[in-house]
DNA sequence: AACTATTTATAAGA
DNA sequence: TTCTTATAAATAGTT
């Protein structure tokens, strides 16, 4: 059999699949590597492989590039795209999580600190009326 | 001048430039979208272009890769990419900010109650040690 | 957008 | 994984 185009379809020969993966992999960074320099753009590519190992490439870097996208998305009204936002917003909301507990916990402390506060003043009150002794005896 | 090899170097020519890059960038999209297919693979691709558009390509679909590689790199230690990180922390702490500010002005309120509360108890205590009538005079 | 000569990527093999 | 090479695929320059 000689060297022939392949169908695209799945790969089921596992050690087949694993080189395919190894040798476009680099021909895709490569390509992306090349569309960089000509065109003077920026790119970030995320690949998680068969194995769920994580392959990147970034120019400048993949970070600064995730931002930038989720800023924008954020900023439009695109209702698919704020949808698909929502596993972000969920790991966001995760860490915010400790800051509501906190929150909550202090404005619980302050109705009872204003009870306390009120508890006094009625008390207050009370005794001025019932006392006619606020000032000293003498 | 027939058809050539390019030398990868930045395209001055603008007109060029763009049309190399919409080339080139469906190219890339096609490829990563056959890599896809072959090895059964999860892949995200983001470019901003010489215009600052945004172009991008996912399969399932971008968002969730991003938020499967961010949170893969902030459970290892890899200290490049947690420093890389700091751009996005500091979007998600942007967020943050918000909820900073309510916790300072109601510990500002909580102090301020305790303040009237310690001030009202030893309004009491002074009444009490100066006044023999809490008890009704009869 | 379409064409095509040429370059580039890559499937199969080693 | 890396090299080779015949073939498939992408694309530079043009229309």
């Amino acid at each position: 059999m000689d060297r022939q185009k392949i169908k695209i379809a799945k790969i089921e020969v596992k050690n087949y699949l694993q080189v395919t993966f190894s040798k476009r992999r680099s021909g895709l960074f490569k390509t992306a590597s090349e569309l960089c320099t000509l065109c003077g753009i920026e790119i970030a590519i995320i690949v998680f492989s068969p194995a769920r190992k994580v392959f990147s490439f970034g120019h400048p870097n993949v970070e600064s590039l995730i931002d930038r996208f989720l800023s924008r998305n954020n900023t439009n009204n695109n209702p698919i795209a704020n949808n698909s936002l929502q596993l972000v917003e969920a790991h966001r909301n995760a860490n915010v999580c400790g800051l509501n507990l906190q929150l909550t916990q202090i404005l619980g402390e302050v109705e009872i600190e204003k009870k306390r506060g009120e508890s006094l003043d009625q008390m207050r009150k009370t005794s001025q009326s019932q006392c006619w002794c606020e000032a000293p005896i003498s």
